[in-house]
DNA sequence: CCAAAAGTGTTGGTTTTACACCCATGG
DNA sequence: CCATGGGTGTAAAACCAACACTTTTGG
């Protein structure tokens, strides 16, 4: 409205060429208070036998999501997980064979999910994000940057939640934090900055118990916005 | 490495339909103390005579962000601005026609660049953010999800910088944090806070003066990286 | 009784907000 | 001399980082 700067635009039109469109989703999970990273073995050219981040083609009638929601079924056996759409990449010579460009996703799945079998011959497997071999295409930048986002995420919302279990203790969901930040945290300020989200529901006479003194179960509850989350950007590593 | 879950993964396979990958450029820029954005009239279906973000098909051997500068330069004459991937959207009805996938970006320019002709009928102007129409495909949705992110980015980088010219007073500077952020800030405080930045060099004996007081000029030295930047969450509005 | 993890407050430093007056220029 | 925007400091509140000891359980 209003402005009198005006300059010509070209039409669009549609254009000679069509692309393959592939979702690829870097899955973390957290083991043994480590983060780890869901990779498959390709089972055909190009990089035959390299591991890869899952994926698949975009289906002519699926949305993005869906067709990542669909390749995360395929490959884990699992729905109902954190999925949150990353990056785009498209350099044309990504993929050696023929353009592909690749939506990638990065989803989150709690370590009690175990993975159920697929449907082929692939197999895939955790690796520590920090030991991941030589990957195929360029899912090694695709996972940096997943990597990053999580870190950053981590800080001011509310996702690491969706790496635990339903019932969990204040003990693990620090784990949690650690291996994703790799620094430890403070115990104190880190169960003072939870505490004034209030998202958490103590689970009453709900303990566990595995060595040491029994720790209280707690569920997360959405609730309200959880404004400020919990980071610790400056805080001195223990 | 090292953990023994193992699930079965499809075989990648190349698929039979391929997609229109587009890119969708939202083009800001701050006028008058307002912060506006570039729409364009489409010349042909679908949608045509309505406005929308000015966009076109990616190049076969073109990496996305090429294609988003090539558009960019097409729509607008200029190129060595901001430019930065946002989201790709893919619902499968978005364009009535043909399936096309949008990778959108968001682009700064600042308000000292007159745009040039293009060169075809269709023509581009800035709108009011707040006073847009009715726009073609998804668009409205695209132009809020930039919308988002400038906001967010505006408080923990310096990327408020590249709305202005090279040379510019403070005054300027807040006027586009205002104009973005859709509230007035404390001078003192915001001064203070770019100050503590160490990112803007003082011309030494350049001033503006439209009315009132001649302004001190500064040059915006992109130098060290800008940690904690310009942000004001809670701040009254006065 | 030892080992292991759970649980719990206080203090000092830093950051953030709120707030008001004088200055230099043009008309 | 009036209107306009430029320029500047301080105090109170909120927030953040550092830090150590006691409790409960199992073995």
């Amino acid at each position: 409205m209003l402005n009198v700067t005006r300059v010509s635009a070209r039409h669009l039109s549609y254009p000679e060429k069509r692309m393959n469109v592939a979702v690829d989703i870097v899955i973390f999970t957290v083991q043994e208070r480590a983060l780890k990273v869901l990779l498959v073995k390709r089972g055909i050219p190009p990089f035959k036998d390299q591991l890869a981040i899952p994926g698949g083609f975009v289906l002519p009638d699926e949305d993005l999501d869906e067709a990542a929601l669909r390749e995360l079924r395929e490959e884990t056996g699992v729905s109902d997980v954190y999925l949150e759409q990353l990056y785009s990449f498209g350099d044309p010579k990504r993929d050696p064979r023929d353009r592909v460009i690749s939506i990638a996703y990065f989803a989150l799945i709690s370590a009690d999910r175990t993975l159920k079998a697929g449907t082929d011959a692939s197999e895939a497997s955790w690796w520590l994000v920090r030991r991941t071999p030589k990957l195929a295409f360029d899912h090694a930048k695709i996972l940096k940057y997943a990597l990053d986002r999580l870190r950053n995420k981590l800080e001011y919302t509310t996702v690491g939640f969706q790496l635990l279990p339903p019932k969990f203790t204040l003990g693990e969901l620090q784990g949690v934090y650690e291996a994703i930040l790799e620094k430890r945290l403070d115990k104190r300020n880190f169960r003072r900055k939870i505490a004034e989200l209030k998202i958490l529901k103590p689970l009453s006479k709900e303990y566990r118990n595995d060595v040491g003194r029994p720790a209280q179960l707690f569920q997360f509850v959405a609730g309200r916005s959880a404004k400020r989350a919990v980071s610790k950007k400056g805080q001195k590593q223990c």
